[in-house]
DNA sequence: TGCTAAATGAAATGAAAATTTCATTCAAGG
DNA sequence: CCTTGAATGAAATTTTCATTTCATTTAGCA
């Protein structure tokens, strides 16, 4: 767990607590500067003494004082404090820094495992452009069809892409090595379709290849890797990145399927008729082959 | 939902797609910085450049020049721009926007989807037998040979297991259904042996059938699916029940994949000698193979 | 009025951060 | 093999910040 240096919720009455309780002492310049820190609370952990002086009509030195009048031992203490709380707010609203830490020591690989995909998830839904986002949605609905592309690990991610796409109704189909290279599969590529690949480390160089091939045709490219600066996103289009913290070297893929599967969502949203339909009649398909175990 | 204060997307004009824009320009040490900023934005704001660059393992000077390289004037520059971000949030969702957070996950696929396979496998972690889980572990590695099965979606997870097996030290193959029926792949079974199945909504049939073929032949089986009362359930020896709640007929299959990640941990760890060495000749082997893009 | 003690800000000091300089290393191209 | 230019980190420099010192002011009080 992490240290709470010095301000654990025993001995730590609060920024606010302490103001009220050293209210009475506190002088008028002090007084200012308590009434400022009250009212704009969340302000402060990006102030500096001058700002804050030069806020409250203070002087530098008075800031201080106050500070260490009402039980810190200066600027700085109070505002590592205020910086604590607000890191937790920032925290709070995840479960998955509920206890990373300390799983990861353990062997309990499952909670460590756990801890960690969801940091992942956490970290994408954060860092992810929407306007990309939506864009490559769009894109990919407009496309005639949709190639995905993967190698290593990434190919279970374009192989599921396709599946998905196809199931709500998009023409899509995976690049698959078995029979032939992806190259020889694209010589029949047109500008109306798209090449969504996947890249993830160790990066293959055959799928960034693909990825500049297709871009000098043309072709709109999109790619989910993990970083900004990977090989891939240099020749794609459009780039998402997903974060893909791993243990070992398997990658974590939680947070590409999670895209992935937004993704489709936000097509089916914007084009209800031909999604809902698409859906609706593969699942008709599934019953009529028995494929399907009632429950 | 607590008030999420964070760094959104939307708003940022700038930080991160200034990154992006300027991938392709930035040096080595450099891209280590950027993808450090990606990953932890929030962070920023409240680091300063000595630790920063302690962080990423590059030098101070290095820090500044990436911040300059991406057209800030220097690293205040950079975190006056995050902290900005940061208060425009706070004061956003500080006020009373309790209601307004849930009409905007309506449109917000992406963190829907996000939460909901965090609660999945949040559900998982806590709903997992750890007895079973390392038991199932044990026969795994165990096994002489593991085939691994699955039928519409669960076909993805079937894969990525005999992937991921493989790829630490074990034998193991996917029943796939491209040429025969998986019954007829299994007549060489032997009770060494082990089926390791994945079934979920819709189930199939075959699933059904195969386990209960392995099953009467005294050979191992396990499976993961999503309910104890699953049908697959009562064929298996061993059965591991993740959550998966979807938002439409596509299956959250991200717990499954945490599970899976989880089990091969778990064996690797206990079987140190035999994983890792098949793993560092995998590595070793793209390396030779050029399969790999350096970084 | 004159004395005292707290309060205050200007400026000095000390400390840490941010930026620049410079010598070294490294890689690409002649 | 040598040259050249980019990249890098160590260290110097500059800037900014936090804290202390000190002289001045102010209010309370005999």
């Amino acid at each position: 767990m992490k240290n709470k240096v010095a301000i654990s919720p025993e001995t730590d009455p609060g920024v606010r607590s302490r103001i009220v309780e050293h209210a009475a002492s506190l002088s008028p310049q002090q007084r200012k500067i308590a009434d400022y820190c009250v009212a704009h609370m969340q302000e402060i952990p990006f102030l500096s003494v001058p700002e804050l002086a030069e806020r409250t009509g203070a002087s530098e030195a008075t800031v201080v004082r106050f500070c260490q009048r009402i039980g810190y031992t200066g600027y700085s203490d109070l505002k590592m404090a205020l910086v604590d709380l607000i890191r937790e707010e920032m925290n709070a609203s995840s479960p998955a820094s509920a206890g990373f830490e300390s799983a990861a020591q353990d062997k309990d690989f499952l909670a460590a495992m756990a801890r960690l995909e969801q940091q992942n998830i956490e970290r994408t839904l954060d860092s992810i452009d929407r306007q990309t986002f939506s864009h490559v949605a769009a894109s990919l609905f407009k496309a005639d069809h949709i190639f995905t592309f993967g190698l290593g690990i990434s190919a279970f991610l374009a192989d599921y892409a396709a599946y998905l796409f196809t199931e709500y109704g998009m023409r899509s189909t995976c690049l698959a090595t078995r029979y032939t290279s992806p190259r020889e599969q694209l010589v029949a590529l047109r500008p109306s379709d798209l090449v969504f690949a996947f890249s993830f480390p160790p990066y293959s160089r055959q799928t960034l290849e693909v990825l500049e091939e297709v871009g000098r045709k043309g072709v709109p490219t999109a790619v989910i890797t993990d970083k900004p600066t990977a090989p891939a996103a240099a020749l794609a289009k459009e780039t998402l990145v997903v974060s893909s913290h791993g243990m070992s070297f398997n990658n974590a893929t939680s947070a590409a399927n999670v895209l992935l599967n937004a993704l489709v969502l936000e097509i089916a949203s914007r084009h209800q008729g031909e999604t809902t339909d698409a859906i609706s009649r593969i699942n008709q398909i599934l019953r009529e082959q028995t494929y399907v175990v009632e429950t």
